[in-house]
DNA sequence: GATGAATGAGGGTTCATTCAT
DNA sequence: TATGAATGAACCCTCATTCAT
């Protein structure tokens, strides 16, 4: 029965088995037969009808996962009006729904863990970075001055890679709202600094402070 | 060859290898194969003759990494005096060069990318973490109001462990002591505001801030 | 070759070839490289392909010798008339052609040499012992009085088991319708002092005797 | 401390922790390690050193055995007046104490299991086998008619073989003594049919019989 | 005499992959 | 389109053995 788009539905079903086999099996190296166990196929071989090698499917996997990443963080920025709310978008765009579900985070940590290993991921990681970073930086420059926008961008990135990575680690021991806004809590309080920000110039008042 | 007291020099050997296939195996499963041949050591039997199985030699291997991190810790936070310098030796250990090596920081992503997975490592992890959580909430409890302290811990905990996972996706992208740098000032800062720190009340200068 | 079906007729030939590496490479362990290349198989991959193991292999292999047997009891038991019939159809069973090839014979040594290693078999084997003791005492329990009833059926057991073993040692000592003459004469004459078989009371004639 | 003698006592205690491994550890392929540990010497590097292989100890152990064995036999054939008394004197050395320790019935299986590949332990077997067999026949020639000699002899064999190894299958299933008496009265009652024995010769009266 | 170091062969198992159906 | 057959590489581990101490 050759339906059509059925190469499309079964990409997505080895995908979606992928992220899942990730995050069930810790973050050991998913194994053909797991993903189509998961996926309801019988026969690994299916993999390679449809995708070129398990590397092909893994690949695919990630560049699903960051093209999702890409476009809330491009959804976010887009609307967003002032520097400062762009910032607040990119970290929005972080802890957004769609991010932070357990296959989600496990299915990034596998990546991350992966990327000095494998060139392809490397250069997947390098653009998501270089993006991101970039829209932040953009951003910046508007707000802090231009000897402080490294060192604040690289800040936020930290401060978002480390809960991804707590969470990844032990999801009892953090919690994304938490974190979401402490990251935020962060931002503000660091941007008030320059004179930005919903705060008044000098914080001589209690004012928030980093996180 | 067969010296008395070859155990202790072999293992270390070992340990040591083990964490520079890690590095340079990328973040890969190493194999006791690549170990041994790293070592300088011929055939896979000698690591089953100093060690129950690979999994005891890689548990070892990061004992031996969690206990110089400790190491680290606990000497720097003996000898600070106020609670701010506490919170500073916290991170201090946390950036040490011993930590800081390509190698340890590599070893350091695989321990973690393999805490889901592996119960023996999640109990390091936890340990390792209850410890340093524990040491840094002691301190704050004395800077910071009780109310903050859960989430002014936590942060500094994400933004060591940004910068840890973002240095070892890519050495080229970060440097320690600027990771250094910025987790300090932004620590300094932030109790700044509670008051306490070298730093007097109101930040009139260019203030140092977050990150 | 990637005909359907191929499954049983695989089992089915790893089986044989089990049991023939038993039986060539003496009692020792089979390797699967030895059954894989005496089935015409190459690599032992094909039997993790069909088998959940090694062990499954040899279990499945030992449950069909156990299956032959007892099918081979059952068919002769139930088409015996007198009790004493019955006692003769299963030693009848025992000795049958199928269960004294070389390669059963070698197969049931290695089996009981395994029993007291592995839970397993000896379940196995408990379940064979029982199921054979129990139709013998069934049948005796028509022929001898209450208290013989088990010495004799644990001499009839004795008997074919020591032919049995020493038929593996050996299979130039012994002769396997000598041993199941031997083993029937001993039978009658043993039964005939109660009275019962087809001889008479008194073996006045120079009786058969036992052996 | 170069003690004379030394030599003598470590084979022998490598000889008598070779049979208690192969009883404690099933019937398996006993490891030079499990020897030694059993030994209570460290390093297997100390069979080496005793004895030229691995095998030299096997076959140094099963020489012991059969050596107890056929001392056995020979003690108590030597002191039996009548022709019948030998026969009986060769079944009590078979279910002599010295032979029936679950140790030394483990090893004995252990041993069978392996004539089959070993031509050394077949040799032993055969040694062993021709002595006995040798023994009862020699004595049967004086009770039973020229042409039932074989038969008889190799009844009896099979009896006591068939009950050492249903006694290492299962140790509960059997009691050593009970063996023992059933294989003297089978033989008793065997050749009272030939006018021998204790009984009388025509078995009118409920005679024992075989088992 | 006895030990510990080191090696190498060989075993079972996992797994991605190719191919015929 | 999808499945099952089959292969071969790679891995961890066990174990007997040799050698230097």
């Amino acid at each position: 029965m050759p339906k059509l788009g059925m190469e499309l539905i079964r990409k997505r079903e080895l995908i979606r088995a992928t992220t899942a086999v990730m995050h069930e099996s810790g973050l050991a190296e998913p194994t053909l037969a797991a993903i189509c166990a998961r996926a309801g196929l019988s026969s690994s071989s299916i993999v390679n009808h449809y995708f070129e090698s398990k590397q092909d499917l893994l690949e695919c996997t990630m560049r699903d996962l960051a093209a999702g990443f890409l476009g809330e963080v491009a959804l976010r920025v887009s609307t967003a009006r002032s520097a400062l709310d762009k910032v607040r978008a990119v970290i929005d765009a972080n802890f957004a729904p769609s991010q932070c579900t357990p296959e989600a985070v496990s299915a990034w940590l596998w990546f991350w863990s992966r990327v000095p290993t494998n060139e392809v991921f490397a250069q997947i990681e390098r653009a998501i970075d270089d993006h991101v970073v970039g829209e932040l930086k953009r951003a910046l420059h508007e707000i802090v001055p231009e000897a402080d926008v490294d060192d604040v961008a690289e800040g936020i990135m930290a401060l978002m890679y480390g809960f991804w990575l707590r969470f990844a680690l032990d999801q009892k021991k953090l919690n994304i709202q938490t974190a979401c806004r402490i990251t935020q809590d962060a931002v503000v309080s660091k941007l008030s600094l320059y004179g930005q920000g919903h705060a008044g110039a000098c914080p001589s008042s209690p004012t928030p402070g980093l996180f």
